[in-house]
DNA sequence: TATTGTTTTAAACTGCATTTAAAACGAAAA
DNA sequence: TTTTCGTTTTAAATGCAGTTTAAAACAATA
């Protein structure tokens, strides 16, 4: 019978776990992490994860019982931590024409500052995409309740044209993301280099919003 | 020293193999294929792939010489079958409307038609996204010199806005595949089951259109 | 019939995540 | 202080993955 510490998922009582665990736990958490990010999360063992942790190879599997869970603790960690402020956007009470502006930016600069999310993000789709429905967090990524509302309002009212809120947020988060998924082909059939590339994305901050609001421009 | 068969890949001599060793290797290229779609590529083991086909398990690596090298086998085989007509189209003379509308149109009944292809590709771009950039075949999912021209010379001849042909297929790519990759998580927000989901796919054939011809109509 | 190259086989090898069972540790109770 | 008991750590084993090896079976042909 094993007595698995409180997982560091249940963050209910993050901060006691933390007194007492903090070191080995936390350990392994920023070992795993600066590995995933060096290498891909495949391309890790948890013999990486513990060597580089300096700790015990089972100790991973005591703290986190699995490799994915580890995984889905470190995504998780990451996701709450950068989505604050595009949430904040969506729900605010700004005009639509600026929210959509802010929103684009902020998802772009996300992303862009986040590498470890896009891959994160496609190693998840990857490995079982039903899975991703099952983390609430992705919520943070996909939830626009607000936002919905307002464009049919605002459509209503006729300040834009009658535009279906679904396909609208569909558009927007493909046109963001899809890049910095299919990255390395974009650079290579338009030989950019790094520089380039992320010079690309910042201009497609004013295009994505550009084309977004056209779109929604009542004739 | 080993006597490996002639490639699967090496299609000059493709038939002269095909009489030969149609039985073993097609047995494994099929079970593979079945396999990848009903349990995804990671979640086969090579044992599964020999025992499906009834061959021994180090056959696999005969033929194949690797797992990776069979996924590509099939992922290729894949791409070339179905991607004749996309690049068709963009290489046509169609006018710009015509032959965006039809793109698209047809870009997304492939992807309806071979969700092995989608989650193929999201395999690949995960497993090493780099990767992709080797694989020529890939460019039958990505080349639009022609297109790229034709975007060009409309702007100038004043016929559609001036527009960054490299920004405008980014985007069409976008919309037309990324839904695909977050399928479950848009049946999961929009509560939709499968078949209101492909509804929606057709839906945005015309919507994806509508957005792109908005975007380029002259002033 | 003997030879040579090809195809198939059984078994081993390597590296991986995970599990086990026991040992070490630390704090609280006796 | 010593005992106790839950927690943390350890070394070793387990089982499954892809791949490799070396020999056997087979087929064609000289």
């Amino acid at each position: 019978m094993h007595h698995y510490p409180t997982s560091f998922l249940n963050n209910t009582i993050f901060q006691n776990i933390m007194a007492k665990n903090k070191n080995t736990e936390q350990k392994i958490f920023d070992a795993a992490t600066e590995l995933f990010i060096e290498k891909g999360v495949d391309r890790t063992s948890v013999r990486d994860i513990a060597s580089k942790a300096g700790i015990n190879l089972a100790l991973m599997n005591y703290y986190f019982r699995s490799k994915e869970n580890l995984f889905d603790a470190i995504f998780t960690n990451l996701v709450k931590k950068n989505t604050k402020d595009l949430v904040k956007i969506l729900d605010s009470d700004l005009e639509l024409d600026e929210k959509i502006k802010q929103y684009v930016a902020a998802y772009i600069d996300i992303l862009l500052k986040n590498p470890l999310l896009v891959s994160f993000f496609m190693a998840i789709l990857h490995r079982s995409r039903e899975k991703i429905t099952e983390m609430e967090v992705v919520s943070l990524l996909y939830g626009r309740d607000k936002f919905t509302q307002q464009i049919i309002d605002e459509g209503k009212k006729g300040n834009i044209r009658r535009t279906d809120p679904t396909h609208f947020y569909v558009d927007m988060i493909s046109m963001i993301t899809f890049p910095f998924a299919i990255r390395p082909m974009i650079m290579d059939k338009n030989e950019l280099n790094d520089e380039e590339f992320i010079a690309f994305i910042h201009e497609r901050k004013q295009h994505i919003t550009e084309m977004l609001l056209k779109s929604i421009k009542p004739c």
